[in-house]
DNA sequence: CACCAATACTTGCAAATGTAAGTTATGTAA
DNA sequence: TTACATAACTTACATTTGCAAGTATTGGTG
């Protein structure tokens, strides 16, 4: 039996820790990867997001992503610069946008699941198929019950 | 049966994707516990990871947290001039420092425990007690493999 | 031992991010 | 109908980060 210090244990029994540092991976990959492909890195989980949805606010796109909302703001201006998305006035709120792709903006997004694919293969070489589905059934569940919003 | 998108089904099959959004919530939960407690978030990780073990390098440090080292480097600055933590030289290497927790580091490092489990549980409270191993387990064995080290 | 590559760590600079405060528009309730 | 809170979004500023290039030391190879 070897010996587990109180703090590893810890440590690695942490949700939180081992989601952070996942995604720390991830990411630095995802970036490496899509600068190859050409595609600006700071809009990749809001284009993702986008072609499964548009022509939602922006509160709605942050809340979906856990954005919080100056981020959301900032990325989109980014997106719109690049011609990847519009912001068109909400007929039922005149504070509020809808977002939605242009057809480059889903040109664009749709070369991203070969990546995201590819990548998370790399990451989840750890597990077979099986395992795959029940770690991925249980995050789903974990983002479901709302987790209050971000600033 | 509800319709679903191709492209909803992808994103919410992404292991890095959740975890990437998951993270995010887990950090701002705990820069606001954090910030109540009157620790510095930017050290958190290195702290609790330093508290399991002391006397390793930068590199070794980097490597279990997947940091690039150049954010050790930046921590550690951060952490000896909060007084938490100090650099020896290594005796085996003159190009290496031995990295070492101060006394009032490791007090700090004791109350993080109670913060992070804390705002695990709030995260995880979709989650049943037995589903929470599971999900905990299997992120370990995804951290296992060695991931190929940041920058 | 002379060379070159790799290791361990640091840093300047540009880019990205968080905080807090701002604007404008809506909802509510006296 | 005015007043006050909240919603939706933006932005100035300071902090933090990532990238790429730097130093110094060590390990190997001929």
């Amino acid at each position: 039996m070897t010996q587990i210090s109180k703090a590893q244990a810890f440590r690695e029994a942490s949700f939180g820790f081992l989601t952070q540092t996942l995604a720390r991976v991830f990411d630095s990959k995802m970036r490496a990867e899509l600068k190859k492909a050409g595609i600006d890195h700071r809009v990749f989980a809001n284009l993702m997001m986008l072609s499964e949805e548009d022509g939602i606010n922006q509160r709605q796109l942050g809340k979906a992503l856990k954005f919080p909302e100056y981020s959301v703001s900032r990325n989109l201006d980014i997106m719109v610069s690049l011609g990847l998305a519009e912001r068109r006035p909400d007929p039922d709120s005149r504070r509020a946008f809808l977002v939605y792709l242009t057809d480059s903006g889903r040109e664009t997004a749709q070369r991203l699941p070969e990546i995201i694919t590819r990548i998370n293969d790399e990451v989840l070489e750890g597990l077979d198929a099986q395992e795959r589905q029940q770690v991925i059934g249980l995050l789903r569940r974990v983002m479901k019950p709302g987790l209050e919003n971000m600033s």
